[in-house]
DNA sequence: CTTAATGCAAAAATTTTGCATGATT
DNA sequence: AATCATGCAAAATTTTTGCATTAAG
């Protein structure tokens, strides 16, 4: 079964009618699990095959995916809200890694689910119950350290 | 030394002129190390005491101050982009920590460094150099986790 | 006195909304 | 046929910029 017949899928069990622009929209989304779209760039996506769509309609659709957890809305600093299909599928918790070079701007997800030590601890310590996360770490990717070294 | 004196010392440093609207901003945010301050909420709160106060000039200030790392920017995934003085005196990298409930919306930040294991892993893993991270989690705070074991 | 910062208003940029038209169920 | 979704344009936000005036060094 495709992303498009699940997700045609999910529409219908929602109430809600399954058309063209909400299935060219998950589809880029779903073409493009590295990247990090922006509403503009989903928009740009979508007009190149599909040119009649509106971006008021990006914008709704990404509305219903954030609502239906298909997609996430991140945030990575550097001025732009960006949206990326959830990598959740049958789990609905723990996502959101994100290692970002501030030196070339290159963004590498990461799955791993290493932050449940903490969690224990910040749940016997503090009564706080963690549900989900979200982390972003900062630093140099291998090419941009290596950079670094040879210029140190 | 004040805050205040701390700060006009830096601006002097940078070459930059020290002005009442400057260093009533920087109190404000410094006055709420709790709070998470929108760019309005902090012109509303300057303009209390500073009617003559533009926002372009918060707007400015803003970007100076974040510039100077004396404050962070922070994104709690309630749509506003906030601001928060920074808890790094001293040390430079390993802020933003939030504990966000998502049924009562409180914030609780912690400063805890937890992460470096985490860090040397990735380092010897992929070869990514982590200087800073974002973490984020989401749950339910103390008083929302017994509303909740009260009513299951 | 020189340079930088401010306030205001206008302009960008981003997101939302109203409404007539068109597509889905 | 009824309802929901769409596209367009207008409106609402949020942030940035230009420029004459004011304040700081």
């Amino acid at each position: 079964m495709t992303d498009s017949q699940e997700f045609a899928e999910i529409l219908r069990k929602n109430g809600l009618k399954v058309t063209n622009q909400r299935l060219r929209i998950l589809e880029v989304l779903a073409g493009c699990p590295d990247r990090h779209l922006t509403a503009e760039e989903i928009y740009d996506l979508v007009k190149a095959e599909f040119p009649e769509i509106g971006l008021a309609t990006v914008y709704r659709t990404i509305q219903i995916l954030l609502d239906l957890h298909l997609i996430d809305r991140i945030n990575l600093d550097d001025g732009c809200v960006r949206y990326e299909i959830g990598q959740d599928k049958g789990r609905d918790r723990h996502h959101h890694h994100h290692l970002i070079c501030i030196s070339c701007g290159k963004i590498i997800s990461l799955e791993d689910d290493f932050l449940e030590q903490l969690e224990e601890h910040i749940r016997d310590s503090l009564g706080f119950t963690v549900t989900d996360h979200e982390v972003k770490l900062f630093g140099y990717c291998r090419d941009c350290t290596k950079e670094q070294n040879k210029v140190e």
